[in-house]
DNA sequence: GCCGTTTTCGGCCCGACTGTTTTCAGTCG
């Protein structure tokens, strides 16, 4: 049996607390069972090491039958008491919780008194009149169940950050036109930035709710209001995404924020805390125990302030720790985006980037980096047009010269090296010993077992060229799992070689995640927090890897790019020495670079700015647009981001036959082009969009993934 | 099940909204 990590004893303590409270055990055992599930997620080492070093039951939330349970979860994958709960209760009952409105105690009932065990003999009983009957039920609870039941069919599972945020950015931008408000902001997971939101969480101050929540309810992407009441309001998107709006006076806007910011545990953490001090919290402000009002608290940092303690930023507020880190003074000083000097992992026309090496160069000096690493794909993936050696070669003397015309910013040479099938790089090891910089990621053979992928990074990290394993665990927030992966051993083999662990900050993976920054921070390996730019100005939005680092915990000195270019060249040098092959250093460079255009300076550049071959790949990169898929038709109206396609003209002609053209073998070369160009964003292509759009509906399948479908088509 | 600036026993965050509750339980944030 593969050793059980973390998230899932997280998981099955989480299925415990499910199952007791359906079969109506102690509300505050089943509280307990939850925290040790979330604490055991959060925790910065394996449950294992720390149980095997009697440190467990010393994490606060955790005693002794917790620990106890880890043991056997840990031998057998399970315990006695989830034993006997899952034979009490059926897995149908568990999922029914899942159904907005329908509580432990519903289950319950209707378990007891119909036999139901699934969602389906649910259905059928409110539909059939055999809910309506019982007692305290109504017509009113039969059309609730119903309307639950299709609402929980057609859920969606959560949404990465950046979509999110948009949406909840366009929600703020239409509410805060309105005079009656005074202050909003966006609270719950998004301030918190996790990177996979479940429902948005919307604060707004003002002495007048009605019109607020009115304007709230009759938004364009509202699909349906869930619950409307005197300070709050609920609505389901047309993304299937549910908002929640939270109206209160300005004089608790503070009060509020926190309270809606949470996360729940830090808020009970907190309101416990207040509690010792015979305090009591709420979203109103803070009172006395018995009830006296003592402030309202406009700022968040009133309430912090009131309990003694300093401002907790938000992506701390998770309840692993910070409390009591604040509590003593010892909040770590989280990285900022002001300490990150430079960016070492982007693409440029030469693989599937969309700007030029010069392009990418100028923009980084606009933002002020010190310097970056051009970092295209290798030749094992053809399809985002990976560079080979000879092409490697050619790219590392322009980038040489290019570099050689600035003085403000170190231009170094890299790649993102394919870490094939058995371990080996995608690229000759002596060229790439020639580099200033190695990413070694995996893009293909994703469904290999722990064990092998296991060896498979360790065996690139061994290799003493690679610097940084990039996107480590493959997953894609909202999407899709990370592969099977014994991150301990990728952790001790990183530190062994002085490797760096990639914090990818592309919105579609943002891998490393939270709590894997946390376990770089403890086992001593840095993290790299990258953009993984495919455009210029992708260069400027290090906000989602800075996200994951904060929320890991991370400060200045963690970060690798947050040192000088020197300080990494010197660790990459040292590598070089003690772990690289000798070899390497006798041969200059590998391969003949053709005389002509490329060695003269300005004829490069001029090389450099022609755009031919461009992007042609559909590997789906870090940074696909994704807003177009959820809203299509409030795209058109929606501002365009800077540096976008905005200009390109949307393209009079007929859906039906794009359609008919896309639904044919072969596609031509055009319209394939015409798809990578949509698919990397580069253009924005509304025809396109809804053309495929229809077609995914006919095949149960998003756009983006037909597009992709298409495009690995052979021609 | 966990825990202690009131406790080793007896508490455990606090409030809004809904439905059929005529005085409050269930669910959710
Ligand atoms: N005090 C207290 N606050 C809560 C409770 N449940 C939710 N909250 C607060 C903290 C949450 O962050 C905030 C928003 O609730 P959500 O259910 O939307 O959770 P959150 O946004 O954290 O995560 P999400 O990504 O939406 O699942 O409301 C609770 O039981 N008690
Ligand atoms: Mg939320
Ligand atoms: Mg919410
Ligand atoms: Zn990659």
């Amino acid at each position: 049996m593969a050793r059980l990590e973390n998230s899932e004893i997280a998981a099955l303590f989480g299925e415990m607390a499910d199952l007791l409270q359906i079969d109506g055990g102690d509300r505050h055992r089943i509280a307990a069972f939850r925290r040790a599930a979330r604490i055991i997620e959060g925790l910065p080492r394996p449950a294992e090491e720390l149980l095997s070093r009697g440190e467990l039951d010393s994490v606060r939330g955790i005693g002794s039958g917790t620990v106890h349970r880890v043991k056997q979860m840990l031998r057998r994958h399970s315990c006695d008491d989830l034993d006997q709960l899952r034979r009490k209760v059926g897995p149908g009952l568990r999922e029914m919780l899942k159904i907005k409105g329908i509580g432990p105690t519903t289950v319950r009932n209707i378990h007891n008194r119909l036999g139901i065990e699934t969602i389906d003999q649910l259905e059928y009983a409110a539909q059939a009149g055999a809910i309506e009957a019982m007692p305290r039920m109504g017509t009113a609870m039969v059309h609730k169940i119903l309307a639950g039941v299709e609402a929980y069919r057609k859920r969606r599972g959560k949404v990465p950050l950046i979509e999110a945020q948009r949406v909840g950015r366009r929600i703020i931008a239409s509410l805060a036109s309105l005079p009656e408000v005074a202050r909003i902001e966006l609270a719950g997971s998004v301030r918190r930035g996790k990177a996979a939101i479940g429902d948005l969480d919307v604060l707004v101050a003002s002495s007048d709710p009605g019109p607020v929540s009115s304007r709230f309810q009759s938004l364009p992407d509202v699909e349906e209001v869930l619950l409307r009441g005197d300070t709050r309001c609920s609505v389901r998107l047309r993304n299937q995404q549910q908002a929640d709006l939270r109206v209160l006076p300005p004089q608790s806007f503070g009060a509020g924020l926190h309270y809606f910011t949470g996360s729940k545990l830090h808020n009970i953490e907190l309101r416990l805390r207040a509690g010792r001090m015979g305090l009591k919290v709420s979203d109103k402000g803070v009172f006395t125990r018995d009830e006296q009002l003592i402030d309202p608290c406009p700022e968040e940092a009133d309430v912090f302030r009131h309990l003694a303690l300093p401002w907790i930023p938000p992506e701390l507020r998770e309840n692993q720790g910070e409390v009591e880190a604040a509590d003593r003074k010892r909040l770590p000083k989280l990285i900022e985006a002001g300490d990150l000097l430079g960016d070492l992992h982007m693409h440029t026309t030469d693989s599937d980037g969309a700007g030029t090496l010069r392009e990418m160069s100028e923009r980084a000096r606009e933002l002020g980096h010190r310097y970056i690493a051009i970092t295209d794909h290798s030749k094992a993936l053809r399809i985002a047009n990976g560079l080979d050696e000879p092409r490697l070669a050619a790219q590392l003397q322009r980038i040489r010269r290019l570099d050689a015309q600035f003085d403000d910013l170190q231009l170094r040479s890299g790649i993102e090296v394919d870490i094939l099938a058995n371990g080996d790089l995608d690229l000759d090891p002596a060229l790439l010993a020639q580099l200033d910089w190695v990413v070694a990621s995996v893009h293909r053979w994703t469904e290999q077992d722990e064990a092998t992928m296991t060896k498979r990074v360790i065996r690139a990290i061994h290799s003493g060229v690679v610097d940084c394993i990039g996107h480590p665990t493959g997953r894609r927030p909202g999407k899709r799992d990370a592969y099977p992966l014994d991150l301990e051993a990728v952790l001790a083999a990183a530190r062994d070689h002085d490797v760096a662990l990639e914090c990818n900050g592309g919105p579609n993976r943002m891998d490393l995640g939270d709590v894997d920054c946390r376990r770089c921070r403890e086992r001593g390996v840095a993290v790299a927090l990258n953009t993984d730019a495919h455009a210029p100005r992708h260069l400027g939005r290090p906000e989602f890897a800075l996200a994951m680092a904060r929320r890991g915990w991370l400060e200045r000195e963690h970060v690798l790019n947050a040192q000088p270019w020197e300080v990494i060249a010197a660790r990459r040098a040292r590598r070089l020495r003690d772990h690289g092959d000798p070899q390497w250093r006798a041969v200059p460079i590998l391969v003949q670079v053709p005389a002509g255009p490329d060695t003269d300076t300005d004829a490069a550049v001029e090389l450099d700015q022609d755009r031919g071959g461009g992007p042609t790949g559909s590997e789906d990169h870090a940074w696909i647009d994704l807003e177009p898929l959820e809203f299509p038709p409030a795209v058109a109206q929606a501002p365009v981001e800077e540096g976008s396609a905005a200009a390109v003209a949307e393209p009079v002609e007929d859906r039906d036959a794009l359609r008919a053209a896309l639904t044919q073998a072969p596609l031509g070369a055009e319209l394939r082009e015409r798809l990578s160009a949509w698919l990397m964003s580069a253009a924005a292509d509304p025809t396109l969009e809804r053309a495929l759009t229809e077609l995914g509906e006919e095949r149960g399948e998003n756009p983006l993934q037909v597009g992709f479908d298409l495009l690995s088509k052979p021609l």
